[in-house]
This record gives structure tokens, C-alpha cells and sequence, in this order.
DNA sequence: TTTTAGAGTCTCAAAAAGAGACTATATGTA
DNA sequence: TACATATAGTCTCTTTTTGAGACTCTAAAA
């Protein structure tokens, strides 16, 4: 059995009717991670330079200590970004992203921008949405 | 005082400096919502056509009544996706993509491609982690 | 008369996020 | 010697978000 691709209705039509779920989609396995509430920002800055985690905790002052380890794990573990320790003592441990996560970079930018061109507009919808009988 | 734009470590630096917190950063005001876990599948079936309430129900087995209308909701509120109501009855509405909807989903879609390019990769990277001793 | 369809809402349980304290070791300071 | 600081976390507990499943309403069809 294939690993589901883009899903389109025709597509999802044709799984449907194979039994199959939609637990492995791709697109829903990689974006669904990526849009995470701190993998955002985190990718940006490592995207920048390769940071070590107090400066990333400096730099996010309203991220908890626990969100950082936890947000930068999943990352490593797609395999976006790199850990590397320096035995020292106290250790100091880099963060970098790997050709992967450039690579992925890339594309997701794309929506950085379209979001850094385009958040007053959405901030515009939220407080229209409001401050209508929806809201 | 103005909105943040994409926050590089410099910027974040004078951020700090200024008292200023991270709540109202656009990158992460957009990308946020588009990454749930629900609005990529549905934003690429809405990108295809427009479709219903069950249209998208079914097409999306998996998916419970309640996030498809709060998923719907959310996409609506930020302007992507418009809502319409036809007054039969039982009353049918229709989902579509906003002009909005359409920009931004042509700089999402990117991360899309990406992703059904290099899913497998993804794949691999968490089974060697998790196999790892990192795991 | 019971069923079906559309488009939800409501309630409650499970999962995830977040705050804050705590750990280890080595160095610097009083 | 005693105390504080720095790094890179982990642990526990609380709050928020997500999700499943039952329930609602209306009108037409079987």
C-alpha cells in the first residue's frame, strides 16, 4: 500500500473507498509540525545562524525553557535541525539547521513573507469577523 | 509603537530592550493558524473547489464535526475563507477561498510541494532518531 | 411514522502547552 | 569557605486546547 500523496477530493474519494485514514498523509505529517506555536520563530533564527539554546532563550524571552527542548527535539527529529555539544563544562550545545531543514526553509519562507506583507490584512479580517454578528 | 516584522536575532535584541513581547509578531500571528492540524488538509481541498460542509465531512473521514467547523471558523475569521449560506431546506453552505485565501495559499503551497517531495525523508529522519539512542 | 439529510452545538475526556522549581558541575566573587 | 552565576536541561503541576460522541432542529422522503 503507497504512502497517500497530495490529496485531492478524487484522490481522498479513491482512498475512502480503500479504507484507508489519513493519519499518514505527507503534507499533514510535515506541516502539521512546522506550524507549531515556537517552531516559527525558532526556525527563523537558526535560519539566520546556528544559535546555542541560551542565546534562543534570551532572544525569546516568553518562551518557557521546557517549549524550547521540546520544539527543538521535534525539529532534530524530522531532521531540520542539528545538535551539537561542545564538552565543556558547562556543556554548550549549538543549534543549527541541517541541508534538510534549508532546504525546507526555502519553501516555507515563502509564507514568512506572504504573512510579514499580508498581517494587517488578516488582522484586519480578525477584528471585522469581531466585531460582526459572528464574533 | 509599531508591529513587529520578522524578527531577527538584532531586532529581537532591540525588542527586548524596548519591553516589547512576541504576542503580536505577524509571522507567527499567521503561520500559527495555518499550521493546525486540520487547516492544511482543508485549505487544499478548498484551493481545489469550493465545497460544502458534508462534502468536506466526508472527504475527511477523520475528521470530527466540531474541527471542521472550528477549523472553518478560524480560516474564516483571518479572511481566507468565505461562508455563504443558501436558504433552502435544510440550509446548504458553501466554503470557498477568499481572494486572500488564494495569494496566501499560493506561498503555502510551496511548503506543500516541499513536503510531498520529501516526506519520505522526513520519515527516515524520525525512525533514526527514534531508533537512536536519542529516542 | 420512522428515516434521512444538512449543518451544526454541547459536554466531557484526553492531550498538549506553559509556569516555575529543581538538578548537575564548574567557575567567579566576597 | 560560603555564596552566587552560568549552561542546559528535567520534573511536576496547572491551564488550555483538541478531539470524540451524543444531541438539536427542520423539512422532505420512504
Amino acid at each position: 500500500m503507497d504512502q497517500i500523496s497530495s490529496p485531492t477530493s478524487a484522490r481522498l474519494r479513491a482512498m475512502q473507498a480503500e479504507g484507508m485514514n489519513l493519519d499518514n498523509c505527507p503534507v499533514r505529517t510535515v506541516v502539521s509540525r512546522l506550524g507549531s506555536k515556537w517552531a516559527p520563530l525558532l526556525l527563523q533564527l537558526l535560519a539566520e545562524r546556528p544559535h546555542r539554546f541560551s542565546e534562543l532563550r534570551r532572544l525569546v524571552p516568553d518562551i518557557s525553557q521546557r517549549m524550547i527542548t521540546q520544539t527543538l527535539r521535534d525539529l532534530e527529529r524530522d531532521g531540520y535541525v542539528n545538535r551539537s555539544v561542545l564538552p565543556t563544562k558547562p556543556p554548550s550545545v549549538t543549534y543549527s539547521l541541517t541541508d534538510m531543514g534549508v532546504s525546507m526553509f526555502e519553501s516555507y519562507r515563502l509564507l514568512f513573507e506572504w504573512a510579514e506583507a499580508n498581517h494587517q490584512a488578516v488582522r484586519a479580517a480578525r477584528e471585522a469577523f469581531d466585531a460582526s454578528d459572528k464574533g
